[in-house]
DNA sequence: ACTTTTATTTCGCCG
DNA sequence: CGGCGAAGTAAAAGT
């Protein structure tokens, strides 16, 4: 069967397909490119996407996102792949019949990002100073009668009472009322209101906003210092 | 020959190596990230860069830049693959033996970005109007002694001199002086001096501060809507 | 659906 | 070499 016949059954069939051999590269859309001839990787995946891959470079040098028209063509003897997106076309013109490799891959796993943001309380309480020099975690997930549970409640080095609430994304003003609303409770607790600190990598606008009108403090911190303080703690583990 | 002694052959031969197989990914670095077990394909490039790719997205869902040294292992009967760059850490457990193809690519081809400066300078005089309305070109890559070439020369809707450069890329401070010495140039060879526009996608703030201190004007000119222009024009061309 | 923000951003130029 | 800005940014989250 002919290669381009076979790529377009692949492709209907839901393969990914990887070509190699010598191709010029011509795109243009929002920018314009042109690669002249070499060989590469060609790789079509199941959704259209498409990618081209010089032999170096962890970046592909022309690509199509997901849900292109992709079109096998044989044009004066030779192989053509154009894949078009809009008002982009990338159009791929093999000078020698490249190799075709299919692949049937299944893949339905999870990708998760980032340090868990219970990795990031085990890092807090490995490391208080996290937060600030001074502080000590007294509580892990304190229950807050009707409120819920604050993330860490702890003191700082002048004694005084500190909530901390812990997100592992940009905190939204929904985290400060929250946090708000365990200060409240914790108030009423114990007759003095506690320090409030809300540790995130970043916070919106709106969330900063309203830390400044509630007296609530913002610490910047982010699940990759807190995967280095894991680690350390993991590699100290071993060591003794 | 085992898979893996294979797959060190290959690296070490320069060729591009792609295993595809169900696998685990995990990366620890500036972030971290787990994957489970699911059919993928990994590329090994030969500057040691690696890619994981699921069989949609037209992005890596986990990779390692060039240079990274990459180890092929048994463990547990197992495909292992890590790539570890500094501090950063890539590995792939294959639950299955992967299939193992090699790729020995040549390609030296020089990568042009963007509709090239020649293109632009086509798109201006096809369309004068890109510059401002009512603007004339009268030469194209006029020779200025001593300084150089200005890109184009030409004439506003009331009869003044314009000199223009154009970029294909953000001008720089650079560019700015560059066009002034045309202008100087010019204004002892015509007895008075000619507006200078620069024509670029954007300019540096440097760039804007010397043409707010020389006036010279900046006009905004993408590629892109050069390319829209050429196109255009080469439709045009063919339907009549 | 649109806008804003993030990213293991990457990449290039500027100072 | 560090910092800043753009990218065919892409992709996710907030509005």
């Amino acid at each position: 069967m002919p290669a381009v016949e076979e790529a377009r059954k692949a492709l209907a069939k839901g393969e990914v397909i990887v070509m190699a051999g010598p191709c010029e590269v011509v795109y243009e859309g929002r920018g314009a490119s042109r690669l002249g001839e070499g060989e590469r990787l060609v790789i079509i995946k199941r959704d259209r996407s498409i990618l081209v891959h010089r032999p170096t470079g962890h970046e592909p040098v022309n690509w199509q996102p997901s849900g292109s028209a992709i079109e096998f063509k044989k044009e004066e003897g030779l192989t053509v792949v154009t894949a078009t997106n809009g008002d982009e076309v990338l159009r791929i013109r093999f000078t020698k019949e490249p190799s075709l490799t299919l692949f049937k891959l299944s893949d339905e796993a999870l990708f998760e990002m980032y340090a868990s943001e219970e990795e990031m309380k085990m890092a807090l309480l490995a490391e208080p100073s996290l937060i600030e020099e001074g502080f000590t975690p007294m509580e892990d997930e304190r229950y807050v009668r009707e409120a819920g549970r604050v993330d860490v409640l702890g003191v700082d080095r002048e004694g005084r009472l500190v909530a901390v609430e812990l997100k592992r994304r940009t905190a939204t003003r929904d985290d400060v009322k929250q946090l708000m609303n365990y200060l409240d409770v914790l108030e009423r607790e114990f007759g003095k209101r506690p320090r409030g600190i809300l540790a995130a990598p970043s916070a919106t606008k709106t969330a900063r906003a309203e830390m400044a009108g509630s007296k609530i403090e913002f610490k910047c911190l982010t699940p990759k210092k807190c995967m280095q303080v894991i680690r350390k703690k993991k590699g100290l583990d071993a060591y003794l």
